[in-house]
DNA sequence: CGGCGCCTTGATCGGAATCAATGCTTGTGG
DNA sequence: CCACAAGCATTGATTCCGATCAAGGCGCCG
């Protein structure tokens, strides 16, 4: 198997431009909700660009192919009872068995592992419509973490419910495992990226999977941005990097007018060279499309 | 969330003892069998410790709940027809549909993805006793490749016959599906591993994950050394580090006298010390047991 | 005001990558 | 049988990406 040198170091530049103000630090109530960060009194309603009709966990499943009405019904149930949730909230503990799974409703949360000396990993991001783990169901014992990543609505769901809906309804449980499947997938594609890629690629492969699964459920703004909590010291969990490395990268983009990232909000700006950067497809998170 | 500063860096010594020839690569004969590398006419019977009784899959499966004579008898069956190939024969090709899945019956696979300029990720290997993934039978373009590192004896089971295996034999299904949940509570762990320790920590974990997994499939010599047919490169690929660096840690490994690595096989001499140094655990490899 | 979370920045370090060359071994073909 | 190529392990010299160390700044609280 040769290795070919890569070249690519000089990512696709567009260096004159430098408009794109770097964040402004000092100028506040640039455009949106105030995000509050700790221990606030006020709970901000979660904001998710599609709250009132479908929930986003029937918007995700019916790309697995068609759901009745029944099931659209008993789907949509499930996020009925969502109770807010403040950032850093613990869902799962590893080590410790749960006897229910959590659907997140709107905002977001992470998976991760620790390691002895206080390195942490996150595994993935669970999303608006996005079970934490049906298998914990079977494997009492998580083998990792789970913790929300900014304020978020969040439903706990009973492991036997889910058993049941899945005996009951072939097709919501077909869906359920197909959705699995892609976490999968999209838990390779980060192994390959977390240990091949450079840090400008991670960072940009990495934006625009978020981008990418937001947009399946309706997580997008009408302006391109997305509501993204995450700081930099999140970043670096994510990526296998350093804060301040990441901090370093994220300038780079910005001076390059490929992205906004501000008050926990990311803006795109150059969708197409992001992805060329990352040398991103997209085609991996379509599994649902493919086997529909 | 703190990071504690790691201080870690000097891992616990041994060096007063540098017996461990450095993997001699002068004399020969040293001790096993010469391993063809490539285009050989004559092919080595497949080595495994376990040939004889039961397959390496029904050692597996086992692990996960008692299976009764017929379901015993059925999973023998399905390695009963398997066919010799040769080191770098690919399975499964990223992208090309399959309609059949393989069972590894002895030697050695891995999966991998590759970033379009040339690096590779390696990202599991298949054992004696593994599927290479149930769940290609529903996503039909898979999203990674598999293929052989060593000869290796293989078995090519349709995917209709797993599907009616499990449907008619609930247990074995059951088997399959806590087998496949294990091999992503690997994946996490390789994760952690190529996010956040460093060269001599991952490949200390990498020779601990080895070892015991293939102790399980009694694929471990009497005098506790087993079949590691990797080159530094390959190693390279699985650690995300480069063939050089591979090269130097494994030398530090020999120095301290932590493991012989000679001729395809890996002798670990101070386990114990292998898994302070990689922060091993090994309970995550053993879903089986806690689930059972 | 003072503390804290978070972002930013500069200086410096270091682990791992890269470049390059050598040598052993095995297989090939004349 | 020998010359030659290819695969692989090894080694030294050098570079560099990202880590580490350290300090400062802004904005938000209590």
């Amino acid at each position: 198997m040769l290795r070919f040198t890569a070249p690519l170091r000089n990512y696709p530049s567009h260096s004159e431009v430098m408009d794109i103000a770097p964040c402004a630090p000092k100028r506040r109530s640039e455009t949106n909700p105030v995000y509050l960060d700790y221990p606030p009194r006020s709970f901000p309603s979660p904001v998710t660009a599609s709250a009132p009709r479908a929930s986003a966990l029937l918007t995700k499943l019916s790309a697995f192919g068609q759901l009745d009405v029944n099931e659209i019904e008993v789907l949509n149930l499930l996020s009925r009872n969502a109770k807010p949730m403040r950032s850093e909230q613990m869902l799962i503990h590893e080590g410790s068995p749960t006897s229910s799974i959590y659907l997140i409703v709107s905002g977001l949360a992470c998976r991760y592992k620790m390691l002895c000396d206080g390195r942490r990993q996150i595994l993935g991001y669970l999303l608006p419509g996005d079970l934490c783990d049906i298998h914990f169901a079977i494997a009492n014992k998580p083998d990792h973490s789970v913790a929300l990543i900014g304020d978020s609505s969040v439903a706990q769901i009973p492991i036997s419910r889910i058993t049941e809906l899945m005996l009951r309804y072939p097709r919501i449980s077909r869906a359920l495992t197909l959705a699995s499947l892609v976490d999968s997938v999209i838990l390779r594609e980060w192994l390959l990226s977390v240990g091949q890629r450079d840090a400008m690629q991670k960072l940009c492969h990495f934006f625009c999977e978020m981008a990418v699964r937001l947009e399946a459920v309706g997580g997008i703004n009408d302006d391109g941005s997305f509501e993204l909590p995450v700081n930099q010291v999140t970043l670096a969990d994510t990526l296998g990097l350093t804060p301040v490395h990441i901090n370093r990268t994220l300038q780079r983009l910005r001076n390059e007018g490929l992205i906004r990232l501000c008050q926990r909000r990311l803006a795109i700006l150059d969708r197409e060279r992001l992805a060329t950067i990352a040398g991103f497809d997209g085609a991996y998170l379509q599994l649902g499309l493919a086997a529909g």
